[in-house]
DNA sequence: ACACGGAAGTAACGCGCGTTATTAAAGCGC
DNA sequence: GCGCTTTAATAACGCGCGTTACTTCCGTGT
């Protein structure tokens, strides 16, 4: 079977055309510290590469130097706006040191994850970031111990691997704040399941922050609801329709699509937003925050920046440089938008 | 400068341990035909592969058989839902030819766009798709035909490069059809900006259906609107105030924003969704359709199957073969939820 | 006895590049 | 002229693997 690609230009065909050895060549290529190249003979180089076209080859590069230069990157699933900013979190900063990111998903299935994982050790990936999509342990197979690994939005079961995780506390904590700055007092908490870790955190930081304004948290007002537009319309049904004096007048939700079902409730009751009922999601959903009437006050998880976090991490841990901290938290900043 | 990685296993480890040479290990793992490998020696040679943990190098690999295995996947936004969606399109498709997507981001810069190509070029990518995240027409940088490339979403404005675009004209039929089919007879059309493909396709296929059903279309039920909730709203407004006998019952939306835009608009006028007014989306985007009340019935923007698509297509290129189509479109489906 | 043909396996080259050790030339003091 | 240092450049090896051409061994037919 007959080739029809024409062969790349190498390096050997800049030096021929430059009149100088390959050796020569990689020393400009490389910025060689301590080869002394004379500017002339520097710019004939220069000008055959670009004459010539020349590219070098990055994996024969990789594999002389013996660093791919890649970095992997597993997420659960590529569809859905979580791992898309961690992506271009990750790859953002990845770029700066000149690396590449190898992405796959294992959509949640073992057996395509280990196989991406698989695929990641073959092309000698230097680092290797595993996200997920909601914030809870999990085991990583024991492979990926073959290299530096770091988790995003998840932790290791066994306490072993570095992670980077959203402060839900504090997440929590600044939302309820938000909502008491504006004046109410009585706040209800549609929450999450209350057994994962973003329920937990975010009450304990609602809580906080209800003590410290000299409020004591009633638990009448946590209501867990399932993590759904429905659900989270009956759990709003249920708060709103108590007697005036009980009623609260702000509800924080436990993420956007809640907070939409929350908004479809205290429309029926011919409430107004924010007037009568200020509303705080979570997840800064741009699609719903932002296009919801009025648009949504919400936190965001900050995944892009777990994103980059979580390659200089990899970076530092790939250089042989010891970490400062094994369990990294980035604050969940507040968007203000007009419905508190 | 010493390097603290423990050297990784090799073939001529595999080799030695197996007793054999490094040509046989070759033969074995790459199932070379005409090799006459005896079960016996193949037994040996895996086990050895097994009790060293042998894993190839896929770089070594590539570069010795001059094929990298890579496929080139530029999009403008990594975050949004429709890159993501092409993203597990192609990837799955590549991963069955046993190849890796490189992925990366222009963010709508040319600078940025450049240097990412530069990267896939000096990786050798075998194949190029470049994505857009609206249908429109483009302009490639010369270099992108250094390599076989598709455009998916989005045409060559030269008409040199094969593409893969979804069938508008088809997809605004199909919606038309549908509320035809439920009973409408006055449907309005609160169409994206004029100017673009999207809207030029489905105000043709919106027109076809309404004169198959022998119904003479009114141009003033057809609102260009901002692409925004906002936007839409205001269109509704305009639609639904009319006199009743000229108010249409149904609105086919240029994209599930502005869908959103319009359920507020009906359920303002106390109208009921889909009782007195039904309603088409389009995009299908997750987390508005199916999480408003009631859920959205729309159409898909194919970008899955242009991913795979657009894989496919590159592979017969990439392996000498000639496409049959330069230009491919693919249906919008219809997904049915509870608006009509 | 011989040639022969297939089975089993190997030596050796090349892929494109980084890097080390080495050479050749040039400058300098005497 | 001789030694010595700095500058400029190269030959040669290795990275890990695919592949071609070649060798060795053994059974078979005549």
């Amino acid at each position: 079977m007959a080739t029809n690609k024409t062969r790349r230009v190498t390096m050997s065909d800049v030096a021929r055309r430059a009149g100088v050895s390959r050796t020569t060549v990689s020393f400009v290529l490389n910025d060689k510290p301590g080869a002394a190249i004379p500017d002339e003979t520097r710019r004939r180089i220069l000008e055959a590469i670009d004459e010539l076209g020349y590219r070098p080859n990055a994996g024969a590069r990789a594999l002389a130097a013996n660093r791919s230069g890649w970095f992997g990157l597993i997420t659960e699933i590529v569809t859905g706006p979580f791992a898309a900013e961690v992506i271009t979190g990750a790859q953002s900063r990845a770029w700066g040191d000149r690396r590449f990111l190898l992405i796959a998903a294992s959509e949640g299935d073992p057996a395509q994850e280990a196989a991406a994982l698989d695929q990641m050790l073959e092309h000698r990936v230097e680092g290797l970031l595993y996200a997920t999509t909601w914030h809870r342990a999990v085991t990583l197979p024991k492979v990926a111990r073959e290299v530096p690994t770091v988790l995003v939005n998840c932790y290791d079961a066994e306490g072993e691997l570095p992670c980077i995780l959203p402060d839900e506390e504090s997440g929590g904590h600044r939302a309820t704040r938000r909502l008491l700055d504006a004046g109410h007092t009585r706040i209800g908490f549609i929450n999450l399941d209350p057994a994962i870790p973003a329920a937990i955190g975010r009450r304990e930081g609602y809580e906080r922050a209800l003590r410290e304004a000299g409020i004591i948290p009633d638990p009448s007002l946590v209501i867990p609801g399932w993590a759904t537009a429905d659900g989270a319309y009956t759990a709003a049904c249920e708060l709103l329709d108590r007697p005036a004096a009980d009623r609260p007048t702000a509800l924080f939700c436990g993420n956007d699509r809640m907070a939409m079902g929350a908004y479809d409730a205290i429309k029926e009751r011919g409430l107004r937003i924010p007037h009568d009922v200020a509303v705080v999601g979570f997840d800064n959903q741009e699609l719903i925050a932002a296009y919801l009437r009025p648009k949504l006050t919400t936190l965001a998880l900050p995944f892009e920046s777990m994103g980059t976090k979580g390659v200089d991490m990899l970076a530092a841990l790939a250089a042989g440089q010891p970490l400062d901290t094994h369990r990294v938290t980035i604050d969940c900043p507040l968007l203000e938008r007009s419905s508190v």
